[in-house]
DNA sequence: CTTAATGTTCCCCA
DNA sequence: TTGGGGAACATTAA
């Protein structure tokens, strides 16, 4: 997303930032009127935009998209208006938020794309929780949503409720992390159900996904039944055979 | 009618 | 303090 909204935004100054939500993020957004977007970037999950003073902090939530032009729609919860552009932040579910920061979003861990093995091992070797939980707090690692943790520990063959791994497995799953990552941004992302980029157009790594969302398909490895449990309330898909404890 | 859905946060309990 | 469970938020689709 960052990477199709950028040239659409970076360098251009924003006249107004209008709400159509009563939720409290519409509040700050009077702030960002008048400022230059200095550049566009990713942190975690939330696209920054670096204004002058401070910054927008957009989260996508479930449902939420960024589509460059375009007209108000029946979800369309802010506008964007810039000299040049207009960028829409659409939302169904309203999970998502545009607000304006004083800074970057504190407290949350190394970026999942960034981390180095080290840092990673570290890290794991200080909690005891379950894998799949571990990797979709935000204060652990930043950046990891249900698909790529699923995605990841399939690819790592780690088990969702495996806790304390031990050296080897625990290197495999940051190189799995890292390769999926990479792989997906390539690919445009996963267009499972309401993702599209800027210009509206799906990613395809969706078909790359290998456990989420394919209960009951034969593994691509050993063709045992792919299975779904509750981890965290959400939905964890793998293969009962390929990933251990 | 029920369940699940790319997420986060808060409350209760061990 | 850490973690697990569940609920809340809001809307659609199967």
């Amino acid at each position: 997303m960052v990477r199709t909204v950028a040239p659409h935004l970076a360098g251009r100054r924003i006249v107004e930032v209008r709400a159509f939500t009563h939720k409290p993020w519409a509040q700050s957004l009077g702030k960002a009127s008048g400022q230059t977007i200095r550049a566009v970037r990713r942190y975690g999950k939330f696209i920054l935009l670096e204004l002058d003073t401070g910054l927008l902090a957009i989260h996508l939530g479930m449902t939420g998209k960024l589509l460059a032009g375009g007209s108000r729609g029946p979800y369309t919860r802010a506008v964007l208006v810039c000299d040049g552009a207009t960028v829409l932040f659409d939302d169904v579910r309203q999970f998502g938020s545009v607000r304006w920061l004083a800074r970057e979003p504190a407290r949350l861990g190394p970026d999942a794309l960034e981390v180095s093995a080290e840092e990673f091992l570290g890290r794991l070797r200080a909690h005891k929780g379950r894998l799949k939980a571990l990797l979709l707090n935000q204060s652990f690692l930043r950046g990891l949503g249900d698909i790529y943790a699923d995605e990841a520990l399939f690819r790592a063959r780690v088990h969702p409720l495996a806790a304390r791994l031990g050296r080897e497995r625990a290197l495999r799953l940051h190189e799995a992390i890292v390769n999926v990552l990479s792989e997906a941004v390539a690919k445009g992302g996963s267009s499972v159900s309401d993702y599209v980029d800027a210009d509206g157009r799906p990613g395809w790594f969706q078909f790359e996904h290998r456990v989420y969302r394919r209960t009951g398909e034969p593994c691509q490895v050993c063709g045992t039944p792919i299975k779904r449990m509750l981890v965290a309330q959400r939905g964890t898909h793998y293969c009962p055979r390929c990933q251990r404890k």
